[in-house]
DNA sequence: TTGACAATCGGACAATTGTCCGCTAATATT
DNA sequence: AATATTAGCGGACAATTGTCCGATTGTCAA
């Protein structure tokens, strides 16, 4: 046995990079991790690791995959519970969801999105399944509204995007942090001030 | 006189290098231009050039520094002259004001966007002058709209963070490209989803 | 078991960002 | 005008990202 490993199938290797990242995230932060470093603690070449993840991004996205399934998972049953609710009721609990889930992942949340929104390398973060799943989510939930004299006909679409991007991670880390909103607060003021209007009031 | 260039004073320097900027983002596209390329054409090293702008969104800032001071007045102007007005109206013609700058900017404005959210070097663009202005005026907008019962009590500062979260450059520009809607769609949307409903109907 | 072929690995390399320090040029002092 | 002093210039350098192609390994056929 030579001390150059032998070469594992592809599952394997795929395996190794993600478990080498988590380890070398944890113990020195996201930030402080280089591609390269990852390649040479999992024995990978660089080659490798970008045939395989693009960018720091793509590799973060990958890492947390397990959690944004299960985030989906709780999304779509929370709203399978409460599907007797009227639709405001909903949006609020999805959010509620998204917010607890920024909150938890804040750091490899924000470096997906830097990465994948400033480089031009990988697919955009409006095309990856996360983002796709939750504006579905956010916009079918609108047009039920819209349908159901919940809410005035406003463009659904457009709106799901514009209130994903005013909740992005800069921005939740921004008031989180610098500005001193608690986590609770933020979520309150989500409620009143961007979903809340949405809704007509039923006397 | 020799080949080497000789040292001009500090001044004559930063225009240099903001003329060769502007020259090069015009022939090449803002992206297709190194902070070296531009030291190199414009004479001077790179410590020169990083002395005085920490990174490229700091030099597009700079070179955008008269537009943005512009847009200013125009806001400040476009705000007195409707000071009789709704604040609702004032708003909206704000965010008029806000768009077509975006529309008119795109290219620069995304770059600075990145640079500054993406890079770790410089303070983050919620403490740059424009949007600390932007920021400003929607507050104190909201906080007159609230004192005249003209929206319910609100949380002013909160709120005027998620509005210019929910239209920040990148976001724009996904809309109006990648999803085909048009820059007259997009300032009718923002005026119907974002900021009618934070009003009081007035009977 | 062996040889050929294809998949894919992985290190060298290019490009870009950002830093550092020796040296030059502008200013002041006499 | 000559020299000392100091601001600040600018090229060499380190770090990181991303690419490319020669080399290696697994697989399949005979």
């Amino acid at each position: 046995m030579s001390d150059q490993p032998q070469r594992r199938d592809a599952n394997e290797i795929s395996k190794s990079i993600l478990q080498t990242t988590e380890s070398l995230f944890s113990q020195y932060g996201v930030g402080n991790v280089s591609m390269h470093q990852i390649a040479k603690a999992a024995n990978v070449g660089q080659g490798t690791m970008y045939r395989r993840y693009a960018n720091k991004g793509d590799l973060c996205l990958e890492l947390m995959s397990e959690n944004f399934h299960a985030l989906q998972e709780h999304m779509l049953q929370s709203l399978a519970e409460l599907k007797a609710e009227p639709v405001k009721v909903r949006m609020q609990a999805l959010f509620k969801l998204h917010l607890k889930f920024l909150e938890k992942h804040t750091q490899l949340f924000e470096t997906i999105h830097s990465y994948i929104t400033c480089t031009n390398t990988t697919k955009p973060f409006y095309e990856k399944a996360p983002y796709i799943f939750l504006h579905q989510t956010i916009r079918s939930l609108l047009e039920e509204a819209i349908e159901s004299k919940e809410s005035r006909p406003i463009n659904a679409d457009f709106t799901a995007h514009t209130l994903i991007a005013s909740m992005n991670p800069k921005i939740y880390n921004f008031l989180r942090q610098k500005n001193g909103y608690s986590a609770k607060e933020v979520i309150e003021n989500v409620n009143k001030t961007l979903l809340e209007p949405l809704f007509i009031e039923k006397k």
